[in-house]
DNA sequence: ATCCCGTCCTGGAGGC
DNA sequence: TGCCTCCAGGACGGGA
């Protein structure tokens, strides 16, 4: 499940595109694309130049020549990946692109198929409704915190439900919202209306040293993640409770505890955050 | 405005 | 060994 760090990852991986035109774009699941028929897709793409790849939240945007964004969303098992363009097509393959200075292919790989490609004018982004509707990033120094803890005390969801809202806290993922709250010590079912400000101020630095740290390990692989080198991540190893159900917490030896929160599966040290209270 | 739930989808794990 | 069921989950849309 790729989260920010991953996606963060993956475009550091691939920037050897930028400068690059793409000659040819071969959609094999027409679906990924949307709003664009993918005889469209293509044409619109080919011949046309890779200025600069970047990334909001877990949206990879690639700035094209002529203005326009082509925006891939990779979900929960999508993978780009550079391959050498003798490499028979893996089944799930949804696109190819071919590149005029390049031997070797960037495919877009992923088995559940739910990864989506836009193609729309740069800036226009009011058709991919989680792009336009994203917080600002968490990691920019200019994130208005103030405003954000405003926000959070309006909802009456728990913590860990508004930590996976992009509204809020864009490019979290479940992964990395858990690891957030056991650093700042928080409960994953405490009331996030109930948040001080102290506390916000905590959790945020936590979400931002989690990501940081995840960025710095190139990603966490617990299923199929890899960068677009195929290279796996390493914070897996780091990880203090996402993943370890009945091991000792590394804080206080407590056994981790898995819940589900929001229909997701939620780990927290039951000592270190506190009880788990509804 | 917020919240909860169903939906999309396939491979892997676990049960018998 | 093999079949079946269940689960994983990011984000969106609909209904409360």
């Amino acid at each position: 499940m790729p989260e920010l760090p991953e996606i963060e990852t993956i475009r550091r991986s691939l920037l050897f595109l930028e400068g690059k035109t793409i000659s040819r774009v071969e959609v094999l699941r027409p679906k990924s694309v949307r709003e664009l028929t993918a005889r469209e897709f293509a044409s619109r793409l080919e011949n046309r130049k890779i200025l600069t790849l970047e990334r909001r939240g877990k949206y990879l945007l690639w700035q094209l020549a002529g203005r326009q964004t082509m925006v891939v969303h990779l979900r929960m098992t999508g993978q780009l990946l550079w391959y050498p363009e003798t490499l028979p097509v893996d089944k799930h393959t949804a696109a190819i692109w071919s590149f005029q200075e390049l031997r070797g292919q960037l495919r877009l790989v992923d088995i559940r198929t739910f990864a989506t490609i836009n193609l729309v004018p740069q800036g226009e982004y009011q058709s991919i409704t989680g792009l336009a509707n994203l917080s600002p990033e968490l990691l920019a120094a200019d994130y208005p915190a103030p405003k954000f803890w405003q926000k959070l005390k309006r909802r009456r969801s728990p913590l860990k439900s508004a930590l996976l809202d992009q509204r809020l806290f864009a490019g979290v993922g479940n992964i990395y919202a858990d690891e957030a709250l056991f650093r700042a010590k928080l409960n994953p079912l405490a009331s996030a209306a109930e948040l001080s400000w102290q506390d916000y101020l905590r959790l945020l630095a936590a979400v931002r040293a989690v990501l940081t740290e995840g960025i710095e390990n190139h990603g966490t692989t617990f299923r199929n993640y890899v960068d677009g080198r195929g290279q796996k991540g390493g914070f897996q190893n780091k990880l203090a409770v996402y993943g370890r159900r009945g091991e000792a917490c590394h804080v206080c030896q407590t056994p981790i505890q898995r819940i589900v929160v929001a229909g997701r599966g939620t780990f927290f040290c039951p000592r270190c955050q506190g009880k788990a209270t509804a």
